[in-house]
DNA sequence: GTGAACGTTCAGAAAACTCACAGACTCCGG
DNA sequence: CCGGAGTCTGTGAGTTTTCTGAACGTTCAC
């Protein structure tokens, strides 16, 4: 899945100093390289100079609006993607219109999986070239994410949110323990207060649709004291 | 779906930057190479300048109108088509007769889908050799732009307007879960300011024309907390 | 002008979802 | 075999989402 070189450049611009570096940091690690700038100028001087491929952009900046930003750059030349951040509530009022070219658009607080999730979403459907299939396969189950669809062994399977996004973010990190604070920080909201035990109840929900033939091995597995894993039967 | 290359070089004309910015935004995403004027003055450099194969343009400009502006174009030598932004109250008499030629009209407010379909049959009309078919399949649905009309398994559904765009927009992205607020962005008119719940009360509609056979696996599928899809029986 | 078709909005019911809590169960060391 | 830590799962409250029907407005044809 990794390729040689980093997947595509990314400018990420949030005035929250916390923010900025949790995503910069989760960005890099999930194989992009990342600018950052804390306001609209700085964003512009640093598309520019960089060239990204996508911008990461909150719609509330200390010195112009997220959309202002956007004009800029789309004034001077600049077309590629942004997935902006909003507001929960701003949703109806100004969000509408971000999703008419290949921009997108992800609430706060939002978790980890998801960004990554929505910014190669946009990066597929803005450059095709890569064929990145969008499915995800481990043995006879198959997570889609363009339909937001997951077969075990071609039946679709009828998975909440919360249960897809810990499915999906399982399927990605195939045969490695995920402790659970690990699988918080991915998969909830990053401001999520309540604790680990809500892993458990999910677990217990997927497994419940995924792991149904008592015959099979299990995929999902209990690691006591250290988390949960999804094995392949290749693997061993 | 997309071709190497642009489907073919667009001139949007529009005083308002706003509605320019939309508009290019969502044609060059649709696939077009773009370039846009202001005013009529600038409409008639750029059409000498760039050789568009079709022209986007408001009747009401500031220095001119659009039909003036059509005048000078034919004068000059150039026979593109045309497809003017009018607004909806403006005298029958004054719009008739741009159908004539091979160009046409959408009142505004448009909706964004609308305006990339209308360009694609105007581009259709006057240079037929792309094969676009105009036809869109999906499964045992199709849905004829040219004739504006549904058939599945061949016997024809008679849909509401807004219900055809729809379904369009559903056809023209499957097995892709499309979001309330996305749906709202291209299928209605681009300053409606209504709330998405609009979206469901016509997927409901929508469903009782298309998705009758309850024995037939649904087409139109909710993913609950995410959008709506419309689901292939071949992607398996 | 009148009726029919179409579009929009609202409101309530039903269903689904998230999450906390608590008791039951399992594993493991001693 | 016991006890405790860790894990699993049922229950239920509170919230959100979806769906539907009905009311109201607009447009169009006659």
């Amino acid at each position: 899945m990794k390729k040689t070189g980093p997947e595509a450049k990314l400018l990420v611009v949030d005035d929250e100093p916390n923010i900025r570096e949790l995503l910069s940091t989760s960005l890099r690690f999930a194989g992009f390289e990342v600018v950052s700038a804390a306001n609209g100028r700085d964003a512009l001087a640093a598309a520019e100079l960089h060239a990204p491929d996508l911008a990461v952009l909150d719609v509330m900046l200390p010195d112009m609006d997220g959309f202002t930003v956007t004009r800029k750059l789309r004034a001077s030349g600049k077309h590629f993607p942004v997935l902006f951040l909003t507001a929960k509530d701003d949703t109806e009022d100004k969000v509408t219109g971000l999703t008419v070219g290949g921009d997108d658009y992800v609430t706060k607080p939002f978790s980890l999986d998801e960004v990554v999730a929505r910014i190669r979403a946009v990066l597929r459907r803005t450059q095709p070239l890569l064929d990145d299939d969008a499915v995800i396969r481990v043995d006879d189950l198959e997570l889609d994410d363009d339909a937001h669809e997951v077969r075990r062994g071609g039946v679709v399977i009828e998975l909440s949110p919360t249960e897809f996004k810990l499915l999906r973010y399982l399927m990605l990190n195939p045969n490695r323990v995920l402790s659970k604070s690990q699988i918080l920080d991915h998969v909830w909201e990053y401001n999520f207060n309540g604790d680990a035990s809500i892993v458990e109840s999910y677990i217990s929900y997927l497994r419940r649709k995924v792991d149904i033939d008592p015959d099979a091995p299990a995929l999902i597995q209990t690691k006591r004291g250290v988390g949960y894993v999804l094995r392949t039967a290749e693997k061993r």
